[in-house]
DNA sequence: GTCAATGGTTTGTCCGGACAACCGAACCAT
DNA sequence: ATGGTTCGGTTGTCCGGACAAACCATTGAC
């Protein structure tokens, strides 16, 4: 899975010899009777290993055939679960080395998640307040964006997110009008991708915009914050796995309080 | 490769049937002379006849058994390749349906890439400025970031980036002393990751913040903004393979003429 | 002492096969 | 018409093996 990249070891300093802390033997098994996949009982029997300090980082895997042996599986079942934490950033494989463990800091990777998610994961209890649910007729923006007729019908949601009882966001997205019935209720007590993967919708990707600029009266009005004062902008579209624009959304957060914070893995 | 999630079907509208466009063959071979990996090879035809329109969006890809016959591969290797692609987002496989090609729209998936990059890719023609390119003591902050004692030698670089003559962006980078040597032609005509890829270093994963706030009278006057402009601000901790900082840098944007655009794609 | 050759270890690639799980369509019975 | 069943097709999972390529440490030659 790794790509065919040439190595220039160029007109560097040497390398700093990576720590190497001792391979670790770690209490591991499967439960074959389970439907859940064998490989991915073992990749999440690692990743919690990893998560508790008991693999530490810098720690060799031990070698992918004993391992296997040890385990009862085949190699490349072993390998399809290393393979996915090598995606995840948990684990590093070098040839004729062995795996070993990233020394950390990871946190997560950048998921296409809501705002909500964000603040009930960061432990701030978050609001919404619905201020606008209705079907209109697509600008021409939003009917590029989300690929309808211009003028057709689309749902529109205005929202103010709040943490703490204090205004954060302002939150206004387009849907196509065939897509799912949404009410003010459903839609303060969670957030909008939550209700669109249980309504049977798989989001697949998204494309965003993040950019600033100061608010304008009203805004700063919604937002209790001074006028002109900087805002953060993000425009995203997502998409599910057919292709499908789902959903189209023109946000503005208040810079004071609020900032994209997360994690990339570099796609050798 | 799929988590195996569990798909609620809910209390929604039905799910629009995807178009399947008609299954189509294509011209692939491999080169089982070629020192490149035969998936690889697979994968990049693939995708390059994604990229030319001759797999159209929602076109199946027939199924992976006859594929490989076809090529004179075997099942795991045409999978290896379809995989690749899968996630990379330009695939969608379905149980029991196929492979299908997702409706476009997918550019690129928010790589770790230097700004000076996208701006070349952007056809921009991007100049640095180098203004300052030394060693200083680590600031708590500086040293807390790059995991070296506070007080000890780090290197300094602070570059103003422009396009088309116009100033973008000013940025102020922190490195470990013993890790590379810079000197200002290398800064001024290419940018600082692709310098440190020379050096040997594997980018492995970095941290973000991107917020905003306005403008001192000073950066005003260094990015040609008016005073209290609002600026775009990014904070990046980069880390190489063994979990090593290797870079902390603190970037400022002209709002008014750069927002950070990119590509999600969703961990199923 | 320095450099090149050697060998052992580990991951990377590839093969061929087998069965299970899932989807959709066609079919049949109600 | 409606609903359930069956069936063919496709991907998902898993196995066991084989050889190549890369890395590291040791050995040997100069």
């Amino acid at each position: 899975m790794q790509l065919p990249v040439i190595r220039h070891r160029g007109y560097a300093r040497p390398v700093p010899k990576p720590e190497v802390a001792p391979t670790v033997t770690l209490q591991l098994s499967v439960d074959r009777s389970s439907p859940v996949p064998l490989y991915f009982q073992l990749s999440q029997q690692l990743e919690a290993a990893i998560e508790h300090g008991e693999l530490t980082p810098g720690s060799l895997l031990g070698n992918e055939i004993e391992l296997a042996a040890r385990l009862g599986l085949s190699r490349p079942t072993v390998r399809q679960a290393i393979q996915s934490l090598v995606d995840k950033g948990l684990l590093v494989r070098r040839r004729g080395v062995g795996t070993q463990v990233v020394h950390s800091q990871v946190k997560r990777p950048l998921e296409l998640s809501s705002l909500y998610d964000d603040l009930e994961a960061a432990g701030q209890r978050p609001a919404t307040r619905v201020l606008l649910n209705t079907t209109v007729a697509a600008s021409a923006e939003v009917a590029a964006a989300l690929a309808v007729a211009e003028g057709g019908e689309v749902h529109r949601i205005e929202r103010l997110r709040l943490a703490h009882g204090e205004p954060m966001a302002y939150l206004c997205n387009y849907l196509p009008a065939d897509l799912l019935d949404l009410d003010a209720p459903q839609l303060e007590a969670t957030g909008l991708y939550r209700l669109m993967r249980a309504a049977g919708i798989t989001l697949h990707s998204a494309r965003q915009t993040i950019g600033a600029r100061t608010a304008t009266p009203d805004e700063a009005d919604r937002l209790g914050e001074p006028e002109n004062a900087p805002l953060l902008t993000m425009q995203r579209t997502t998409f599910d796995d057919t292709g499908r624009a789902v959903e189209y959304g023109t946000h503005i957060y208040r810079a004071s309080r609020y900032s994209f914070d997360f994690q990339l893995l570099v796609r050798s």
